[in-house]
DNA sequence: GCCGTTTTCGGCCCGACTGTTTTCAGTCG
């Protein structure tokens, strides 16, 4: 899909119009390119579909920028962009990925010290170029410097909602081949790490109709490298191992082959990742998989249980000296080492290896009986065109009927944030009709729907709430979430939190931490304190499934476990098709060791709702 | 450049905060 790469394109074009002081164009080309972003379906299929005028109808989507997208789907470029860039040849994208950099001080870091890339900046700043220029000062150039700092330390890693897509597709391109049987991703998109590095794909050749004249040696593959199809075996099956990796190597948005052998080959993506595809044996698929997915820090302890028992584990199977005793399936293996299954994501070597020791000997305190992907019954956090979104409630709602919830709650920006239209009392009171109308035609279908009415309402400098208690009082319930000044102290911050969990209508924490990946750490707060005053009075933390935010983290959703203090996985979607990251949170939660019975929104809307009409303690 | 219950032109994009300033420019949500 080319949406994300047009997507790009519009929001480079809005910088650039940024820098020129263009006004309200800017705003247009953000719009359309964030609406682009989340675009469900093919923008390629839309075009071929209906030409510029099916374009048209996507919102935000005019003459001007249809005629552009339709550029770029025929000649892969844009004029408009190609100039504009000319005129200032920056990396506009790789400059604003610093925090607290925007077009205005691109344009002047570039006329002024000539400032083009991340490297040219960093250069600057550090011989103390930056603080001569008028309007910046030595404290301007140490935030850049952190800003660069913060930046690397991410660098070369992806966010797994951005590349989850693509890996998607190729999968199911993949899956197209008839040569292949089994198809899995590996590696840390197993795993469903928060960001990935790259992305490691292992698939088995289907076997021969006709049985093959004689099963791969075991004993060849021992512990040796070994072709993903031994030379005993049937040349019909190298082959077709041929045929894959042809295939695979000229899957389209490669724009790099870094590699390509008989059993592994390995290609750079257009969006900057890398991808591997790894042939392997059916009989050590198992052995194969536990080893590239990893983590490093979860196979070296597991590979020492192997030793222990006087075994040896590697990636084509599992050894008594040289014979192979598991290694077809994982299961196999973890059972063999005297260990219960341990499900990907908790493999990261942080206790999950002892309690899968503990359970495999029916001892207290095995695994965790994690969240499935399937036990959310509703999302809590989303918003509507009431506050500037993309959908109706209405519309909202279908997606959530079509996910199979139970419940779809409402939560609009209150109008401290302005930018974003924060709905004042007055507009609260006025949503809840239409909620309740829309509720109406739910009632009569048989089974159980219902939107329900919260806010996500702004906790300011002093704790307080942006919108007054009667007007909260009547919502089903309210999120208090921190939108601004976000560099406070650690211990008034904390406090400001603590003040907000107080509050007798306030359920829920939105995205209680604060961070963004690749782009801003966590506020400075005591989050044990905050915890204990959650459970004191009975207030919800959020775990974020929006990919840059995942905010509670897994450490901290484990200690909110630890604690007793209850979650809610939401997903903050700002159009319908993000109400489908709440895998990402899903995924979040049980990276946190999360159970059922830890999350709110997997119990029913009965039980939800008594909940929420509950006082609180205090 | 987009949009339309103010409908084919004129409105859209506010307000807090930061760092630089001493009255403002830029960024962010």
């Amino acid at each position: 899909m080319k949406n994300d790469e047009i997507a790009k394109i519009l929001y480079e074009i809005a910088s650039y119009l940024e820098m020129q002081e263009v006004s309200f164009k800017p705003y247009a080309y953000k719009r359309a390119a964030l609406t682009l972003d989340a675009l469900e379906m093919d923008i390629e299929q839309i075009y071929k579909s209906g030409g510029v005028k099916a374009l048209e109808k996507i919102p935000g989507v005019g003459k001007s920028i249809a005629l552009k997208i339709e550029e770029y789907l025929k000649t892969g470029k844009i004029r408009y962009y190609e100039k504009l860039k000319s005129k200032l040849p920056v990396h506009v994208q790789e400059l604003t990925g610093v925090e607290g950099i925007g077009p205005k001080t691109i344009e002047t870091l570039y006329t002024k010290l000539g400032i083009r890339t991340l490297e040219d900046l960093e250069k600057a700043a550090k011989t103390g170029k930056i603080r001569r220029l008028s309007h910046f000062g030595e404290k301007s150039e140490k935030n850049i410097l952190q800003g660069i700092a913060f930046l690397k330390k991410s660098k070369g890693r992806f966010l797994l909602g951005d590349i989850l897509p693509s890996v998607k597709e190729i999968e199911s391109r993949l899956k197209t081949l008839k040569e292949i049987d089994k198809i899995t991703v590996s590696g840390s998109v197993r795993r469903m790490k928060e960001t990935i590095g790259d992305v490691d794909f292992l698939v088995t050749v289907r076997e021969s109709k006709k049985p093959a004249f004689a099963p791969a040696s075991t004993k060849a593959t021992a512990g040796k490298k070994a072709s993903a199809v031994s030379s005993e075996a049937d040349s019909s099956q190298q082959r077709r191992a041929d045929k894959i990796m042809d295939f695979f190597v000229s899957l389209p948005g490669i724009v790099k082959v870094w590699g390509k052998g008989p059993t592994k080959s390995s290609v750079k993506m257009r969006q900057g990742f890398d991808v591997d595809l790894r042939v392997v044996l059916i009989e050590s698929y198992g052995s194969a998989l536990q080893y590239f997915t990893g983590s490093k820090e979860h196979n070296i302890v597991v590979r020492r249980i192997a030793i222990g028992k006087g075994l040896k584990l590697n990636e084509y199977g599992l050894f008594k000296g040289e014979k192979k005793i598991a290694g077809k399936t994982e299961k196999e293996v973890y059972q063999a080492l005297g260990l219960t299954y341990i499900e990907p994501e908790l493999r990261e070597n942080q206790g999950e290896i002892e309690a899968a020791l503990r359970q495999a000997q029916g001892r207290p305190n095995g695994l965790p009986n994690l969240i499935s992907y399937k036990d959310i019954k509703g999302d809590l956090h989303c918003h509507s065109d009431w506050d500037g979104g993309v959908n109706s409630i209405e519309e909202m709602a279908k997606t959530a009927v079509e996910l199979g919830y139970e419940y779809l709650g409402i939560s609009d920006h209150t109008k401290f944030l302005r930018i974003e239209h924060g709905l004042n009392e007055r507009q609260l009171g006025l949503q809840r009709k239409e909620i309740d109308e829309l509720n109406k035609t739910f009632h009569v279908s048989r089974f159980t729907f219902q939107v329900l009415q919260g806010a996500e309402t702004n906790i300011l400098n002093d704790g307080s709430i942006d919108i007054k208690d009667e007007a909260l009082k009547k919502l089903d319930y309210a999120i208090a979430g921190i939108h601004s000044s976000f560099k406070m102290k650690k211990r008034e911050m904390t406090e400001r939190i603590i003040k907000a969990i107080k509050n007798p209508y306030i359920k829920i924490i939105s995205h209680p931490t604060g961070r963004i990946l690749k782009r801003r750490n966590e506020y400075q707060i005591d989050f044990d304190k905050i915890l204990r005053a959650a459970r004191e009075y009975g207030v919800i933390l959020e775990i974020n499934s929006f990919p840059e935010r995942l905010d509670l983290n897994d450490k901290n959703i484990r200690r909110a476990k630890e604690v007793g203090v209850k979650m809610v996985i939401n997903t903050d979607a700002h159009q319908k098709n993000q109400l489908r990251y709440m895998k990402f949170g899903i995924a979040q939660a049980r990276r946190g060791w999360a159970e059922k019975k830890d999350i709110i929104n997997t119990c029913s809307l009965k039980r939800l709702v008594k909940f929420f009409e509950q006082d609180k303690i205090k």
